[in-house]
RNA sequence: GCUCGUAUGGUGAAAUUGGUAGACACGAUUGACUCAAAAUCAAUUUUUCGCUGAAAGUCUCGGUUCAAGUCCGAGUACGAGCACCA
């Protein structure tokens, strides 16, 4: 019999005594196991598919022999554009197109022997599948989750469609190629932000990967920060700012209002109307290219009106600019340039003013400090393209001009000063004050420890008159010019690399320091400082303590006709109303003609023997919603159908879904880690709120595999011609060894190009197992010699299939059937084990091979158990290091004490070589690890 | 720009707690079997050198340690996601 023969026959076998079938109530213990269902596209089976399938399937097959009743199931995430689109061109039921593909997949997987529960199987297109997406929906308008806003979408002049946020990345159409344009539309949407902090809080209740969790809390993205109010100057308007640095409030000097904030209009006056106006026109032409471009420079106009600091009551003007979103916060910012890179861009284009409120801190503290105030001058040749540096040789090194302020001095006249004395130079042209830092340092001549307020200067050199200095100090150091490469290299001072780094690169101070200008604020560090101000602020009720999300409300309309219709129904007595239950499932009508309207409304829009019906509430004429539900909605409640899937009474019932408890393995791509899951969280715990499943959180385990890339290294693709059918190496190479093959590829949660070359190196493996049955004589249990590399072996396998080690599972395996080939006779039970081992990576041929020795089949055994006394060794091979490199092998036992090893170390004669004549400074021996002899080097 | 991930031979990659770097494969080279090929088996395969030995070596620089691919600090390159989120 031929591979291929061989799988038909067991996959007949699997599906004819149902051996993967899942047994609600089983007493076994449940385990439920989940991949991502798929989208089953035109293009057919992806050999990306067969790698987390595989994965997934292997994981089943161990925890079944181990003993649990696992869930195991599989379905269609099926409504969705391409369809559609196919079916326009071909005029026919995208039901149709749908069918035709599921067909295709369902026979690419059974060929590929996954142990899926087919009597689960359903398509979240079947109308007894999105009768329950329908419910559930009615469920959040009831529980008001679900209310309808206008709200605005990408709309495609070209196509007259609306697109989705993929479909036009960058501003461009992804199908006609033209430009995307936002239009306003009145839209259902699901009141997600509410469940913002309960979505972040619920991620302790789970055991997803860490990457996973943080791709979920960067999606929340909770920020704690304060609103503050400021009043509007000579008016009685007033508005409200979101900041999350509220201790940098008396450093601003400006405030901006979104475009399409509602103050706008009021508030601007006479002479400003005009360009105010003209502004927000240009506002609302520009497309999402422009407002995101990289490197956009800053716009904006002054309003003409002023707002009051409510701190420190300055008189500060108020501008509008679309670098304020209308949509998150207030729409309205405080703008402090010296602290925020934005304002710092804004405030140096419309020369504001700007003023340092925090001091970086260089050097480290001492307890014993001086305080004093000093300079750093740096000064630049600009003919040169050079520094004016001094270097102190061995005294310091290289650095800029410093100098302490006297009394009654102030901080330029210093730096003036100082440049002269110690250099001569004396023509000097100020170009900029840089910003202060707070320096802690030790002076070596004085014995003491100082701390510094340093104020920064950057000159121009007028010209080169230069007076001689005096010679005393002419011993001590020598004045020179140096390039940017030298300073690079040699200047070390903390204090002057980071004047230098504000005098080459202006730019808005981040980090964390201490307050200056301030106020009560005064010597606080950021965090301290936020706290004091939101004290002050809601003590003087001047604002508050406030959180934001950047996480908005779920959009759930869609102007398409193939996803599920949206059951509710426009009265124009009663408004929206949704529904009766009992009237779900809404079906899509049987028709094969419709076409996309002008307007961006869904195709349903025109069925009008569809769209029109009676009003559930006073029965007069009323229309039906023609917006149908985005593709998330089907597959964020799925995992729980699978528990349940033909409950004709609920989605599922409370007794199914406290039996599975929850989904212990999910599996899917990283592009879902963020959107799909949240919704499905989102979803999940809404029900949970409703009483209608029994957890919070419903997912236990989340893992995301990496791609399968060409052999190119780059993403298949049809255009690339890089793009592997798995029909074609089922049939040339196998089910077995494919599967195989995409197991030992490389780490699970990386990519991972294809090669056709390693492919047939795991071949070669298969055909290696074949053969080793040709070894096997006629006796019962393990060889005794190899008992050791057998436990150790089982216990290997198990640790790495349920700890996503696929790779070295597989390894260990080979090196297993490599042990096993330089014997001239295995036992049946050397064989058969290795058979059980391989099995759930390679299950028809270890069936197979398993049956002509006579063994009852492998997908109805035991796993074999491990015994951890026989997988330890009794002696060992370590290294012996001599001061870290190593110079010899000794093999221990167990049961040797450190003075025996040292002695038997001791008179190897490699290791005496390089000991002779040495003295022995330590001898380090970690049992069953390493000796490392330090010796006294020369 | 922000967030996350990654970096180890010619290639895919291993290396539980810091403890002999390169397991297991692929490819290449040589040999055996063969009229020949395929298949199979055996051997070599990190680099360099004065080759029975030695030195260097896990992106770069620095640190901690008896000992660093692994820990700490600074940086570079590539990839992914998000992008003016105050």
């Amino acid at each position: 019999m031929n591979f291929n023969d061989i799988e038909k026959k067991w996959q007949k076998y699997w599906e004819e005594n149902e051996t993967f079938k899942a047994i609600n109530n089983d007493s076994k213990p449940p385990y439920y196991i989940l991949v991502e269902f798929p989208y089953p596209s035109g293009a057919g089976l992806h050999v990306g598919h067969v790698r987390s399938y595989t994965a997934q399937d292997a994981l089943a097959r161990l925890k079944r022999m181990q003993g649990y009743n696992v869930l195991f199931p599989m379905g269609w995430d099926a409504f969705g554009a391409p369809a559609e689109q196919y079916a326009i061109k071909n005029h026919i039921h995208p039901k149709e197109a749908v069918k035709e593909n599921i067909k295709t997949f369902k026979r690419q997987m059974q060929s590929l022997g996954f142990s899926f529960d087919w009597s689960r199987e359903f398509s979240t297109t079947d109308p007894l599948y999105y009768r329950w997406t329908q419910w559930q929906f009615l469920q959040f308008y009831k529980h008001n989750m679900a209310y309808k806003a206008t709200v605005p979408v990408n709309w495609c002049n070209t196509c007259k469609t609306v697109l989705s946020n993929e479909d036009s990345a960058g501003g461009i159409c992804e199908r006609c190629g033209s430009l995307v344009v936002q239009k306003e539309k009145s839209q259902w949407m699901l009141k997600m932000s509410d469940y913002a902090e309960d979505l972040l809080k619920g991620l302790d209740d789970t055991n997803f990967a860490e990457k996973v969790k943080l791709g979920q809390i960067n999606w929340i993205g909770k920020s704690v920060g304060a609103h503050v109010k400021f009043k509007v100057y000579d008016s009685n308007e007033e508005f409200t700012v979101f900041t999350t640095r509220c201790d940098t409030l008396f450093g601003v000097t400006y405030c901006v209002l979104a475009p399409e904030h509602e103050l706008v209009d009021k508030i601007t006056t006479l002479s400003q109307k005009e360009e105010v106006k003209s502004y927000k026109k240009a506002c609302t032409l520009k497309n999402e290219l422009e407002r995101t471009e990289l490197n956009k420079e800053k716009t904006g106009v002054f309003t003409g009106a002023y707002a009051i600091n409510p701190v420190n009551n300055e008189k500060i003007p108020i501008y509008i600019s679309d670098y304020v979103l209308s949509s998150y916060g207030t729409g309205a910012i405080m703008a402090v340039p010296a602290h925020d890179e934005r304002d710092y861009e804004f405030a140096k284009k419309f020369n504001i003013p700007i003023i340092q409120v925090l001091e970086e801190e260089t050097g480290s503290k001492h307890s014993d400090e001086t305080f004093k105030k000093s300079i750093v001058a740096i000064v630049y040749d600009e003919k040169n393209d050079k520094y004016l540096t001094i270097n102190w040789h061995e005294l310091g090194g290289r650095l800029f001009i410093g100098g302490s302020i006297k009394d009654n001095e102030d901080a330029i006249s210093c730096a003036i000063r100082e440049v002269e004395e110690e250099t001569g130079y004396k023509n000097l042209e100020l170009i900029r004050e840089l910003p202060k830092i707070n320096h802690h340092y030790y002076a070596y001549n004085k014995d003491k420890y100082f701390n510094i307020e340093c104020t920064g200067f950057l000159f121009k050199l007028k010209n080169n008159e230069q007076t001689s200095l005096n010679l005393d100090e002419d011993e001590k150091f020598t004045v020179e010019w140096v390039d940017k490469d030298t300073i690079a290299k040699e200047i070390k001072d903390e204090l002057h690399l980071k004047t230098y780094s504000y005098a080459i690169n202006p730019t808005a101070i981040l980090s964390d320091g201490i307050h200056i200008n301030s106020e009560f604020l005064n010597g606080l560090n950021k965090e301290e400082a936020i706290t004091k101000m939101i004290e002050y602020l809601e003590e003087k009720r001047l604002g508050s303590k406030k959180v934001n999300y950047k996480m908005r409300d779920w959009i759930f309309s869609r102007q398409r006709f193939w996803g599920e219709p949206i059951p509710m129904i426009n009265c124009p007595d009663c408004g929206w109303v949704p529904m009766n239950e009992s009237d779900l499932p809404l079906l899509l009508p049987d028709v094969a003609e419709y076409v996309p309207t002008d307007n961006g409304e869904s195709p349903l829009a025109k069925i009008s023997e569809w769209v029109n019906c009676k009003c559930p509430k006073c029965g007069k004429d009323a229309k039906r919603e023609t917006d149908t539900m985005p593709n998330w909605a089907g597959s964020s409640w799925y995992f729980l159908r699978f528990m349940d899937a033909h409950n004709e009474e609920e989605f599922a019932s409370m007794d199914a879904l406290k039996y599975w408890k929850k989904v212990d393995w999910y599996n899917g791509g990283m592009e879902h880690t963020a959107r799909h899951l949240l919704y499905a969280r989102f979803w999940v715990q809404f029900l949970y709120n409703i009483g209608l499943v029994p957890n919070k959180e419903m997912i236990w385990t989340r893992v995301s595999h990496g791609m399968v890339l060409g052999s190119n290294n780059e993403k298949m693709s049809k255009s690339k011609g890089n793009v592997i059918n798995p029909d074609d190496i089922v049939k040339e190479y196998g089910a077995d060894t494919l599967r195989v093959y995409e197991m030992f590829m490389g780490d699970y949660e990386q990519d991972a190009p294809w090669s056709t070359e390693s492919l047939k190196g795991c071949k070669r493996f298969i055909d290696k197992i074949i053969r080793l049955k040709n070894k096997v004589i006629d006796e019962e249990n393990y060889s005794k010699d190899l008992e050791n590399i057998i436990h150790k072996s089982i216990k290997k396998v198990l640790h790495d299939t349920t700890n996503l080690g696929y790779n070295t599972a597989i390894s260990t395996l080979m090196i297993l059937a490599n042990t096993y080939d330089k014997k001239d006779h295995i036992t049946k039970e050397d064989y058969h084990l290795l058979l059980t081992l391989l099995n759930p990576y390679a299950p028809h041929i270890t069936e197979e091979l398993n049956e002509q020795l006579g063994y009852k089949p492998i997908c109805e055994s035991k796993w074999p158990e491990y015994d951890e006394e026989k997988t330890l060794d009794n002696s060992k091979v370590i290294g012996i290091q001599i001061n870290g490199k190593l110079r010899g092998e000794l093999e221990v036992t167990t049961d040797e004490n450190e003075l025996e090893v040292k002695e038997r170390c001791l008179k190897l004669e490699n290791i005496k070589k390089y000991l002779d004549g040495k003295d022995i400074i330590k001898f380090i021996y970690i049992p069953n690890k390493i000796v490392n002899i330090i010796i006294k080097k020369d």
